[in-house]
DNA sequence: AAACAATACAACCGCAAGGGT
DNA sequence: AACCCTTGCGGTTGTATTGTT
């Protein structure tokens, strides 16, 4: 028994969203509020998925989003959060309003561990390169002891291929891509972190202490009761109740661009409460 | 100027959680 | 308890843009 598909799939348009689409699920949004996503793109006149509405929605248009890079105190917090909770995007986004999950993700992806290589730090355990380094080397020093013991049954063929080998552990370990620390660099992260530790009182480790998290916290601008209602009151409740926020937005140029195709690429005009 | 490669990010996919019946 | 449905999450892919040769 297979999965049953999200939505019926026949004749539902994939790829990226045209500005007709986005103002049609915008003005659907605006009239109607978040519910029932499934039921969003027949509403709303739209050739998607519920799914893809929902995201297109949480990802791009929401009125609270904060579009262009990460400002470097936001990178900084992500890479703090990270340190505590791993790829827990959602998590980490929560903690940056106005970010998604999916951007954080993508900036963490395409910045933010190249970075991190630099400065000597690996990405993934948030530790010194070196360190990293010294257990990924284990792999070949072990392929090389073996060549050093001498001739076995199987040597001739080994030494055939020793280099790929090599090239293969390389490739598993991602030693290519390490680059050699820099000690200077090495030594200001160092003093950064200790630094911060004194500040907050925490460590760049997954220590159980939260006051650092809760220094990091900002003030949340509250979605969580908008369009969580499925019941059939929601959507009047919605509007009621919660549509306000939408409407309390101080800056609509960003939408009538939209709504006149033009889809906004600056930072947010949008305000917070 | 064209072709190719690298990069950035939007969008998709599959799975899991949680709530309702 | 079991099933169904919706939503949320994280990994991955696709594609547009930018840089390089």
């Amino acid at each position: 028994m297979g999965r049953q598909p999200c939505c019926d799939k026949v004749g539902l348009k994939k790829g990226p969203w045209t500005a007709e689409e986005d103002r049609k699920l915008i003005n659907f949004i605006l009239t109607n509020g978040q519910c029932c996503w499934r039921a969003v793109p027949k509403l709303a006149g739209l050739l998607r998925c519920g799914k893809s509405c929902r995201l297109r929605w949480t990802n791009y248009l929401r009125p609270d989003l904060k579009r262009g890079l990460l400002s470097d105190y936001e990178e900084k917090m992500v890479i703090d959060l990270h340190s505590q909770l791993g790829n827990r995007w959602s998590k980490i986004a929560s903690h940056l309003p106005g970010r998604t999950d999916n951007e954080i993700k993508n900036h963490w992806n395409t910045h933010i561990k190249k970075k991190l290589r630099k400065m000597g730090i690996d990405p993934l355990t948030h530790k010194p390169l070196s360190i990293v380094e010294q257990d990924e080397e284990e792999p070949i020093k072990k392929l090389q002891k073996t060549f050093e013991e001498g001739p076995t049954s199987n040597s001739k063929n080994m030494s055939l291929c020793y280099n790929e080998q090599i090239m293969a552990i390389n490739n598993e370990y991602g030693v290519e891509e390490v680059p050699l620390i820099d000690p200077e660099s090495l030594e200001l992260i160092c003093s950064n972190s200790v630094m911060s530790s004194s500040s907050t009182s925490t460590s760049s480790n997954s220590s159980n202490d939260s006051s650092f998290l809760k220094d990091l916290q900002f003030q949340d601008f509250d979605w969580s009761d908008y369009g969580n209602d499925n019941n059939n009151n929601g959507v009047d409740n919605i509007i009621e109740n919660n549509m306000m926020s939408l409407l309390d937005v101080d800056d609509f140029s960003n939408w009538d661009l939209l709504l006149n195709d033009d889809i906004p690429q600056s930072s947010s005009t949008f305000r917070l409460f």
